[in-house]
DNA sequence: TTGAAAGCGCTAACAA
DNA sequence: TTGTTAGCGCTTTCAA
């Protein structure tokens, strides 16, 4: 933490120029040609002395901040936190940090958001997408701007994306709950929303109830709504329908639920929810959950985007990760 | 997203020289005594073709970057993923970003950390110390970077530092448990750590503890070892002191104990946790908990942060948030 | 194999 | 009231 030094610090030091010092820090000694000896005692000086190069006047001068934008729908949703924990740890690996927001799934601020990543100069974008947000995907595309979606993706714009495999997990989680009569009607509780991870689950949940010749039972909530409002409706659609479980599309959905349980006092149907949470294990009754393989999720979205970013050919990866169910009886 | 627009493109277009668009951007028009209509011209300009400065460029010039790095101790637990976004808007606010890590209480790694953001020139720091880290903050104070502490503080450290009043909350609750005959035997968990949030907690009790002419029950967790291990413990403890209340000193620890309560099937005693989690409305029987302000702790680290930041002169902010108790009987 | 010097885009001292 | 220009610290072309 001392005074900081300078490259041409260095170069005066070893009576050598900054170019010298320049190529031997970037790699470049074989190269160059710059002799093993003087390529060794440089290096074991700038360690001597700690020398580290400014970041600020490197990514002017070479246009690479070796900063990451993401953009979570909520850094506060433990299912986003523990993402961004595992994406930072992977950019971390590969020499990247992270500069974050959430966009509240507000399509406003998301772009707002994204205008002032790019003018910061970030080398890519990570990001969950809001809807009506093609025309901004788009344009960073046409910019040749490196980016990557996760959790959805957008069907109309052609680029990068990592998601779970939402459609099977809603699938084989309707299919158990429908299996050896375990149940003969199963709810679905989901958003109004377009996005594709909803759309997948919902379109999971169809197709089981289909091949099980069973009857579709589904609610959407509106999350604009006050909370009172939701966990109300959810009472309703489960007392008219007399479900005998109930499979929710997300987790803040599932404990919308339980609140709804447990405040009108009303018996709990069998549960399934997609995404984990703590309180699923401890919850009497225990409630199942499609869980999210979250670091094969975090470790493709950032060596995916790393790799568009070193190869600066575009390459499209649309990789799909599977869930697995967390069967809790 | 259009190419990119220099200052010297804005001051060619106008026929007028960058200095004069460079002080009405940096608001000196009246300053420099720039006459108003130039002034609004340029600014209309500026929008109409969206010139956005470069901030890289700028940073280099003015060693500013509007950036402020955080680093907190597990960006995966729900405080901290909270606080985080509450710290990342107010820090919008100002006009500043957020560049996050996870120190996972971690000495070595929050050093090295500590170093990288330096080297990436953040303006100041935001950051829960883990142990051992007094030489390393007293250093960044020594070269004038502006940091403050939260969550804990470092003692022997003279500096900005923003908590909740831990020992208020433990003694508030534990007085809460001892009243009224609740109950006779109120046991304390705890970890093995020195850090001052901890060590108000643990005083907190005993003051209540003391107070209450009641004897303590207390036992400390290590939390490198795994959850097996601790859940074991935790019933160990409660099975052989056969206490009816138990005062957990964080939201992870009481999960662990409600899972030791779950694996064993023993009688839940009456339960408080120092933070909140939503589990703890929803599991029967529900738990109380001690509930730190996350919006009022964020707005004074971040206010803090920013005062001395932008008034260079050294202000040493001690700020302590009270608690408040949820009772859920 | 190495060095001199231009230039990344901006701010601000100094000059006019 | 406005313009000229040095310089922030680094990379990299071109020359030696």
């Amino acid at each position: 933490m001392k005074k900081r030094i300078l490259i041409s610090d260095i170069a005066r030091d070893l009576g050598i120029s900054v170019t010298t010092v320049s190529f031997i820090l970037n790699d470049k000694s074989k190269e160059k040609r710059i002799s093993e000896a003087l390529t060794k005692k440089v290096l074991n000086h700038i360690k001597k002395v700690g020398y580290k190069p400014n970041q600020l006047a490197k990514s002017l001068r070479t246009g690479q901040t070796k900063i990451l934008g993401l953009l979570v729908e909520d850094i506060g949703n433990t299912f986003f936190s523990n993402m961004a924990k595992q994406i930072e740890k992977n950019a971390y690996e590969h020499g990247y940090h992270i500069i974050y927001c959430s966009t509240d799934n507000d399509e406003t601020k998301t772009k707002e958001l994204i205008q002032l990543f790019y003018d910061r100069q970030v080398d890519g974008f990570i990001l969950t997408p809001s809807e009506g947000l093609q025309e901004t995907i788009q344009n960073l595309i046409n910019n040749n701007i490196p980016l990557v979606l996760f959790d959805r993706y957008l069907p109309e714009v052609e680029t990068n994306y990592v998601v779970s495999d939402n459609f099977n997990g809603a699938y084989e989680a309707t299919k158990y709950l429908l299996a050896e009569g375990k149940s003969q009607k199963v709810g679905f509780f989901s958003l109004y929303s377009n996005q594709t991870q909803m759309r997948d689950r919902l379109e999971g949940y169809m197709k089981a109830i289909d091949d099980h010749k069973s009857q579709a039972y589904i609610k959407k909530i509106n999350m604009d709504e006050k909370e009172e409002e939701a966990i109300s409706l959810i009472h309703e659609f489960l007392v008219e329908n007399r479900v005998d479980s109930v499979f929710f599309a997300t987790n803040y959905l599932a404990i919308l639920g339980l609140k709804a349980i447990k405040k009108y006092g009303i018996k709990q149907p069998k549960i399934f929810s997609f995404d984990e949470h703590t309180l699923f294990g401890l919850h009497e009754p225990r409630i199942s959950a499609v869980s999210q393989d979250i670091h094969t999720l975090a470790k493709e979205i950032v060596s995916s985007l790393v790799r568009e970013i070193t190869e600066k050919k575009k390459t499209t990866n649309k990789i799909v990760v599977p869930c697995t169910l967390k069967i809790r009886d």
